[in-house]
DNA sequence: GTCTATAGGTAGATAGAC
DNA sequence: GTCTATCTACCTATAGAC
């Protein structure tokens, strides 16, 4: 692995376990294996490490949510259980949201290069849903007269809160917990499905 | 006001706009107007400091919530209503939850001391509303089968998502969104209140 | 109680040799 | 490309005078 890529893998992890303003150039360099002038050689500094790193764990979070949320048109399976399987997903539920996390860092709300790529990121996934809810609608799996891009945002809101809870409480079981309650009120009746944690 | 109580607010303030590892010991004397003596003559140091201020926080949290969760046993209103005047109460949504907030610190996290007190008070939180929930169940207000406890993880989940939204976007409108979400789903065919704000 | 002095360590870079 | 040296400022205290 290059030594851009190594530093830019280590701002990610440093990023999503410490936050931007509890992460120093020299961190990265540890972690990265790489020294003082190679860092300020591949980069001008912290800011542009973390709009690398951002770019990038942006990207994957939409590859990864659009994994569970369907395929390009193919209507697999229902729109419950497509959310059902966007909420059910492994997740490292302890470390939180490495997107979700970077709105609580007043360095990175402050910055338009930084803070952009986070909303843009959280927009596209609340609307990606709120078609699914849309769809959901039109099939009658939901109470007719339910707003989809409210019901998105719910969505959203009830993973990105439950990682808050997880953490407090120092497990997965209340994320888990949040996102049955949710299951449950967006399918009266149905059966909510097992999470994949033991 | 006395310096300790200056310092301690001064660090509330902090902790709640920068969190832990953003907040530096000056940076609480410059605002509590104390000098660097003073402060260690109040305060052991900074993990002291941050202890002081969230007792404080966490038990305006408390009371705050039980003020629209209802009154002391006296049913002031149906189940429905209390979570709803919950979720709709005034916030200062962009600042996000003082005490959800300190979860994402990895310098809390690892103190138990600190830790504690914000586990305890979600935890609270939950329990609180699970009661409410229950009783709104046993007189048929919400749709039965439903779990409490997971009901209530869901509403603290998305109340605390709601920030990590309205602060990615800039807008309380993503918070509002999430709230009149989640109102709808737990009273199909009710109308959902308005947020309080314009 | 509050102030000033001191201190070792880190933050976040820049400069220039190799 | 990578390394070492250097720099200013801030972090988080401790010590002791007033």
């Amino acid at each position: 692995m290059s030594t851009t890529e190594r530093l830019i893998e280590a701002t990610r992890e440093l990023l999503w376990d410490r936050g931007y303003v509890g992460t120093s150039p020299k961190a990265i360099q540890r972690r990265a294996g790489a020294g003082q002038g190679s860092m300020y050689h591949h980069f001008s500094g912290k800011p542009a490490l973390a709009r690398a790193a951002i770019a990038r764990t942006t990207e994957e979070l939409r590859a990864t949510a659009e994994a569970t949320l369907g395929g390009s048109g193919s209507g697999s399976g229902s729109a419950y259980d497509r959310i059902a399987a966007y909420l059910l997903r492994e997740r490292e539920v302890l470390r939180g949201c490495p997107v979700g996390r970077l709105t609580m860092d007043p360095d990175i709300m402050a910055d338009e290069t930084l803070r952009a790529p986070v909303d843009e990121t959280l927009d596209w996934l609340r609307g990606r849903l709120a078609e699914i809810v849309q769809e959901g609608l039109e099939r009658g799996e939901f109470t007719a007269g339910l707003d989809p891009a409210e019901i998105a945002s719910t969505v959203v809101a009830t993973v990105q809160g439950g990682y808050v809870l997880a953490r407090a409480s120092g497990s997965p079981a209340a994320f888990d917990a949040g996102v049955r309650g949710l299951l449950a009120l967006l399918a009266p009746g149905r059966d909510v499905p097992n999470s994949p944690r033991p």
